[in-house]
DNA sequence: CATTCCATAGAACACGCTTACTGTCCGGAG
DNA sequence: CTCCGGACAGTAAGCGTGTTCTATGGAATG
């Protein structure tokens, strides 16, 4: 378990020299001194752990006088409670973790500033890790999260059907559970019955769905669809929408226009620039998100194929860059921030009094609409088979 | 000291109902079932806890068939480890705490993702905060982290030079550091010789100079320096280096073309609008950084001014919108993800075993170069006073 | 065969804090 | 004057691990 663990993580061995690493960290303080402890801070102030600890934590009367001096030892010892000490003798240790693909991807920057915010307001830290894709390693995270005891740990963004991986993430949902914790699924499907999550997720689905029909609504009937790895759930979801709001205008999904790959910047400019070489049998382009609309924007430009004027172009997400292409892009809005405070609202609570329901196996499903920009024009008799 | 934390992170009072909440979490468990303990795995293996303690880190010498008996019982309870437990006893709490302005500011998400992979190199997680420019809500978090330990806490970003506040940093700095912890300045100066903090900068001065040079040699010398909040570190040393560069090509400064502001897009929009209105008296506009300069740019569009030909403009930062933008942007790379791994090595070591330099006190300086796009031309005669 | 040594394993304490349980002292009611 | 309750404060028992010190059995040595 260890060892599979930090071979997930790509870290060298480090569990063997705790020791002595423990040793240095002692023989670091040359003068002798260390942390102030709740016994110094009593005995300074003349009292005992035990009223030091009531006037921290105010859940018991404690005279002014006493306060105050026992305030005042803190103060001049530079006193700073152990958070772990705290945690162990009983408290929450007031964290939750999340983890997401990429920090610098904004989708999930803005999921984790919502996580993040929603956090600091129950008084909360985060804890942040960057699965970077890999199933392994998201695993090893909640795993590590579990052992900080984290009072939700949050995966965030789409995974891959595959069985043993979920199974795996179900027995983490179970032990977590059992333990008082609680694992969020956000943007990703839920993982069966007998897991005990909790998941907030976003209409994909519908999403796709309208965009894909606003395009159709401009005459365009083929649409390329681009990007996304295939196996993801959100690659799926999305898919799915396109092709129903396709039949329901009586157009037949061509196979040859599903071209998925990965959410890349250079995968959209590489794949677009290529299928512009062949002679785009298509009018109009679903990128599976705006950063696959950026690169093939970049593709279209030095194509010179006017966008949207001889082809359309959408996205998915609306992240800030889709405001500064130029034609600015028309994409589908989800709501990021919001997924990410909705899930540790789920986990933890308001954090307010009103905590009473128990958020126990919550989902959550938020709506998503498209926002018009320029990148969409309707379809030019001209376009087809340039 | 706790009621103004709680106020500066804007929390309800939590403090109050930990005792509810922790009746609650032990209840949750409505099958008696609580997390399982070393003593648990002990007992189910039939050997003590210390012969636990060692299977799981491999730090003396246990036989075969007891530590397969162990690793059973572990798995059968599901056993995780407690790493408050762990920590309290000793250890590392393998943690680096990070605060940041704000995550989905590229920048930060940046230098973010240099620490986190960092971070996990060592086998560490990592804490995120965001202070959204607030050095109350900074000071509370470093706080919160040192409450947890962490082995190192870096503070992102330019700095104010608010006489309180500094002195209120140097003392967590030197705290943290009695403890055997770390305080990182990441990007902003050092707070002075009594505090014991390591630093990693960059060349921000250097850029400026570079990029304003690289102006003058266009032939401009009415440069307008726009947004950036005038007070900030990051925002006087960039000012430096532009002016630094004008005086060496023997143009006077204009006060009347320094307009700082913030950092925000919208600034760089609306004062640049502004600007326009009045009939620009410059030739080339220096943005504090890339989301300034993609206001500016959008304002440049919006009042038919074209970019380079009419007004050139740079940015700094060189974060991935630069690419985006039409033209695309001349700006200055800093080596963000770079200057998070350096500030985690500088705090905690290289995690292997190189570790028997002590980290003290270390200061590093990255440096910077301007990166040549398509959002500078010569100046033109008809751009001045048009 | 007695002695020494090594390989294991256990007992017990320390880590810093919270909290249930026990006082103690006081004023006011009976 | 006695008794009782409220307001404080102290004692001590954990919370789950790591680590030191000690113990045991067998192999190796004399």
């Amino acid at each position: 378990m260890n060892p599979t663990r930090a071979q997930a993580l790509g870290s060298a061995s480090h569990n063997s020299h705790q020791g002595v690493s423990r040793m240095r960290r002692q023989s670091t303080a040359a003068d002798g001194s260390r942390r102030a402890t709740v016994t110094d801070v009593a005995r300074r102030a003349g009292v005992s752990t035990a009223t030091v600890s009531r006037v921290m934590n105010r859940n018991y009367p404690v005279a002014e006088a006493t306060r105050e001096r026992v305030e005042a030892a803190m103060r001049e010892l530079g006193y700073v409670v152990n958070a772990h000490a705290r945690a162990l003798a009983g408290a929450s240790g007031r964290t939750v973790g999340i983890i997401v693909n990429e920090l610098i991807d904004p989708f999930y920057a803005y999921i984790a500033r919502g996580v993040e915010r929603e956090a600091a307001l129950g008084g909360r830290l985060c804890l942040v890790c960057c699965a970077q894709g890999d199933p392994q390693r998201e695993l090893a995270f909640v795993e590590l999260m579990h052992e900080r005891r984290a009072d939700a740990v949050i995966v965030v963004g789409g995974s891959v059907a595959d069985r043993g991986y979920t199974s795996e993430l179900a027995r983490r949902a179970r032990e977590l559970d059992a333990g008082g914790s609680k694992l969020v699924l956000c943007g990703r499907p839920p993982l069966g019955e007998q897991a005990p999550t909790a998941a907030v997720e976003y209409d994909n689905e519908g999403g796709a769905f309208a965009i894909t029909d606003h395009l159709l609504m401009q005459g365009h009937e083929r649409i390329l669809y681009l990007g996304g790895p295939p196996k993801l759930s959100t690659t799926r979801d999305r898919l799915a929408g396109h092709r129903r709001a396709l039949e329901l205008r009586g157009v037949t999904p061509d196979p040859e226009l599903a071209q998925p790959g990965t959410f890349s910047r250079n995968f959209g400019y590489r794949r677009m620039a290529e299928l512009l070489r062949d002679g785009p049998d298509f009018t109009a382009v679903f990128a599976a998100n705006d950063i696959v609309a950026a690169g093939a924007a970049q593709a279209l430009e030095e194509a010179g194929v006017r966008v949207p004027e001889d082809i359309s172009l959408v996205g998915y997400d609306d992240i800030p860059v889709a405001q500064e292409l130029r034609p600015r892009l028309t994409t589908v809005h989800v709501p990021l921030e919001e997924m990410g405070r909705q899930a540790v609202r789920l986990a933890v609570g308001g954090g307010d009094e009103d905590d009473w329901r128990e958020p126990t196996t919550g989902a959550l499903r938020l709506g998503t609409h498209i926002v018009v920009r320029d990148s969409v024009a309707p379809r030019s008799g001209r376009s087809t088979r340039m």
